[in-house]
DNA sequence: GGTTGCGGGGGGT
DNA sequence: ACCCCCCGCAACC
């Protein structure tokens, strides 16, 4: 523990230096220099500072569906993540994405909402638990200290993104307004049955079944499923899909292509915060390269496709055969695999205690080679005593993840990114000497090079995580220290429309 | 009915 | 002493 003076130290040069606070600090930084946008995706180890009139931050807001945790200390709430909730069989949206819902954050109602089946193919719906940090859940920390509130993340979300809170709810209030005008219109209907049949007020009520029907009723506003401008009940429906969409649309945050990949094995972070790391491996100029093509499926798939001419100013690092990597430590973003892929490796059972692949199979066995690297340690018992009866029941078809290994790079992730602004990358908790030292040399040479619409940073050394696992976690080895200027994201290829859903708060 | 924060409690390491 | 998780409660929307 530092002393004071040092803290102070610290924090002077904080801007793109070393974090000089945790959120289990005694003493929290005093009137900080600068304040960070608001990030509704944190991902990553990373750690921000609100001014305390930020009202999402006072409300400990985020995109993704986290729920309180008890951490027995009333000065810092915690939250763990749960995850997402997925269609079992994986079906693809009239427009080639999948469903991505968000958990409901209350038990009870989680239960229900899982109950429930797919909107779009009736089959029933998943939850896919975080297990991003450590095998646990991804938490999230908050601390309002003097003006300023303390957030910090834990972990690397190892599932696709859920429907934002705002989406969520928009969704639920638009979908209460159609149901409002329409039982207004069918009740009109029932009273001027000669003048109004066939027709409706816009012509979108034409197709809408009997209210009475309260299940499938249920299904669509508990499910959550985007049905908004359109009150059409019937799931398979091409118009509700595309009014989800308009919605989302509407609401400026709607998912990129490359997020909703259509392969459920492929997680892709819909980070408009990218890095840019380039080693002795193979590199790519494709956006995310280690997500590897499953072989089993078509290549022609029209949203890998997209997904490789994506220019996210994001090369990547492959650690074939390298004691550390990036891909695997810090992105969880992969499906349990049975049997070697095209591009699978083989040979990295090190990470696998920070690779917990969350999907399907609560067996580690299950989710990683069994062949870890020698050394390699690995937290299957932690993982083990994770699982929990509330996730098996909806473990899907064992085939769906067994084939192949997708992997997503990009590290970090929060809708806020700004131009213009100096990445700050820093090794954070370089006291890990067993673990730099022994395995980490490679990072010396590894080049890091982030775009400059990004100041993430990213790291990852997983290296400490057998060396010190008593030690603090070791993907916090580095951080992500965001500048908090500029929110705007901007990608230099002209896909930066793809992610104004993310800046609905700007 | 769902979300959120709080806190008691159990069990594991 | 931590960590995780479960649960119930109350306030709020």
């Amino acid at each position: 523990m530092p002393t004071d003076t040092e803290q102070k130290a610290d924090y002077l040069c904080s801007y793109g230096m070393k974090f000089n606070w945790d959120i289990n600090d005694p003493q929290m930084p005093q009137e900080p220099t600068h304040f960070d946008h608001f990030c509704e995706w944190p991902d990553g180890y990373v750690r921000f500072i609100y001014r305390d009139d930020e009202k999402k931050a006072q409300r400990h807001l985020s995109g993704w569906a986290m729920r309180n945790t008890n951490n027995h200390n009333g000065h810092i709430l915690k939250k763990s993540c749960l995850g997402v909730v997925l269609c079992a069989q994986a079906c693809a949206l009239p427009d080639g994405s999948r469903l991505q819902l968000r958990p409901a954050i209350c038990d009870k109602a989680r239960l229900k909402q899982q109950r429930k089946a797919c909107p779009n193919c009736s089959s029933s719906l998943e939850l896919i638990p975080c297990r991003g940090h450590s095998g646990y859940p991804v938490t999230n920390f908050w601390r309002l200290d003097g003006n300023a509130i303390f957030f910090q993340a834990k972990g690397v979300h190892d599932h696709p993104r859920p429907e934002s809170k705002s989406e969520t709810e928009a969704r639920r209030s638009a979908f209460k307004r159609q149901m409002a005008s329409s039982y207004q219109a069918q009740k009109k209907r029932m009273r001027e049955p000669e003048s109004e049949e066939g027709q409706d007020n816009d012509g979108h009520f034409s197709n809408l079944p009997p209210l009475e029907n309260a299940e499938q009723f249920d299904i669509m506003t508990d499910v959550g499923f985007p049905v908004s401008g359109h009150p059409c009940l019937s799931y398979p429906n091409l118009d509700a899909f595309k009014t989800s969409y308009d919605l989302a649309t509407f609401q400026g945050d709607i998912m990129p292509p490359f997020q909703k990949y259509p392969n459920p094995r492929i997680y892709l972070p819909r980070s408009p915060c990218s890095y840019d790391l380039a080693g002795p491996g193979y590199t790519h100029s494709s956006p995310y390269p280690t997500l590897y093509k499953d072989s089993t499926s078509s290549s022609n798939d029209t949203d890998w496709v997209h997904l490789n001419t994506l220019q996210c100013n994001v090369n990547s690092y492959s650690s074939y055969g390298r004691s550390f990597d990036f891909t695997s430590q810090q992105h969880g973003w992969k499906p349990a695999l049975g049997k070697p892929g095209l591009g699978e490796r083989t040979d990295h059972g090190q990470f696998q205690a920070m690779t917990p692949c969350p999907y399907y199979n609560p067996e580690h066995s299950c989710r990683y080679h069994k062949t870890p690297s020698p050394g390699a340690p690995t937290l299957q018992t932690v993982i083990t005593t994770t699982t929990k009866v509330s996730y098996q029941a909806y473990q899907p078809p064992a085939l769906k993840y067994s084939d192949t290994v997708h992997e997503g790079k990009s590290l970090s992730s929060c809708n806020y990114a700004s131009e213009n602004t100096p990445i700050s990358i820093y090794a954070e908790g370089l006291d890990f000497p067993g673990t730099v030292t022994k395995e980490a040399s490679p990072t010396g040479s590894l080049a890091l090079k982030i775009p400059e619409d990004c100041h993430t940073l990213r790291s990852t050394l997983a290296l400490s995580q057998e060396s010190t696992p008593s030690r603090a976690d070791p993907a916090e080895t580095w951080a992500m220290y965001p500048s908090g200027l500029e929110p705007a994201i901007s990608y230099s290829n002209g896909v930066g429309q793809l992610f104004n859903y993310d800046n609905e708060d700007f």
